[in-house]
DNA sequence: TTTAATTAGTACTAAAATAGTCCTCTTTAA
DNA sequence: TTAAAGAGGACTATTTTAGTACTAATTAAA
């Protein structure tokens, strides 16, 4: 089904969440409340997003939470990321000749091709992007991407 | 980790080893041979190919299966259709308006509009360009997804 | 007409991934 | 000193996925 996981969905929200705030820190507590979403859960999303760099937090009373950056400068390819790992579509694209196939493998890399165009198409959209209401989002060029370099030269 | 199942890769892998007739059928036996694969497993693919009509089937002795169009008419989004149903990178986007968080969401169609994007990308790659080797493949643009139609009135 | 090869359909089981929760520790403002 | 926060990790339950098995239907050929 070539799916995201619901966490990362959430996790989509918690940011459009905190990207509102006015310079304030947002504290777990306040964007369930704001988001409908449970606290822990929201707690686990956003620690994930403090590890991958997208949030900053502050400990202690008072402490909370902030977008990183502006939201333009985190792609949803990031937020993917941070909650999943590097997008992989198939076992054998995420991983290094380990597949039990390779010999007779009649596909060869054309996967993972196609996951690194969507991997890239996912990079030019922004948080922001995400955001705006029925606005424009880059479409990966897959086919391009399964040109080979030599094309280009 | 936007990821395909693994029986949508081994799908093509079946797939393209049946391109390879000259025109007899290919047994379920004989293609679990031939990728590798355990036999219950192909026959478990070979069926739901059949029934997304990517392949053809005849029963009984001599009976097998060939691919019902040619190699440059099967597409990727109907590979993983076939094994996956409808592309859908988040519960929301397969579904019918029945989020839970609807009234408070902020973002929105976008995963949604980025997931026709990828849709719309994988229909333009077939099981041709996944055979071959370091060809093209298109990107999707999925900034363009996002664009409202009436832009482009 | 019988048999063997072969697909169709469905149900089941086991394994893996995902979602969600909880507990303990650390930090910091009041 | 206390209470409000985040950090880290462990754990459980649920869902999904993969894989297998069984029975029925079909057809060529002996």
């Amino acid at each position: 089904m070539l799916r995201m996981s619901k966490l990362t969905d959430y996790a989509t929200l918690v940011l459009a969440q905190i990207s509102t705030s006015d310079g304030r820190l947002f504290s777990a507590h306040q964007v369930a409340i704001d988001t409908h979403l449970a606290q822990p859960t929201v707690s686990k999303l956003l620690k994930a997003l403090v590890r991958a760099g997208l949030v900053v937090s502050e400990r202690g009373a008072q402490g909370g939470y902030a977008l990183a950056r502006p939201p333009d400068e985190i792609s949803a390819a990031q937020i993917i990321d941070a909650l999943e790992g590097p997008v992989a579509i198939t076992t054998c694209s995420s991983g290094h000749g380990l597949c039990d196939f390779e010999s007779v493998c009649r596909v060869g890399g054309a996967w993972q091709r196609i996951n690194a165009g969507i991997r890239q198409a996912l990079m030019e959209v922004s948080l922001a992007d995400l955001q705006r209401r029925a606005q424009p989002l880059p479409r990966p060029n897959l086919r391009e991407a399964l040109i080979p370099p030599s094309v280009f030269q």
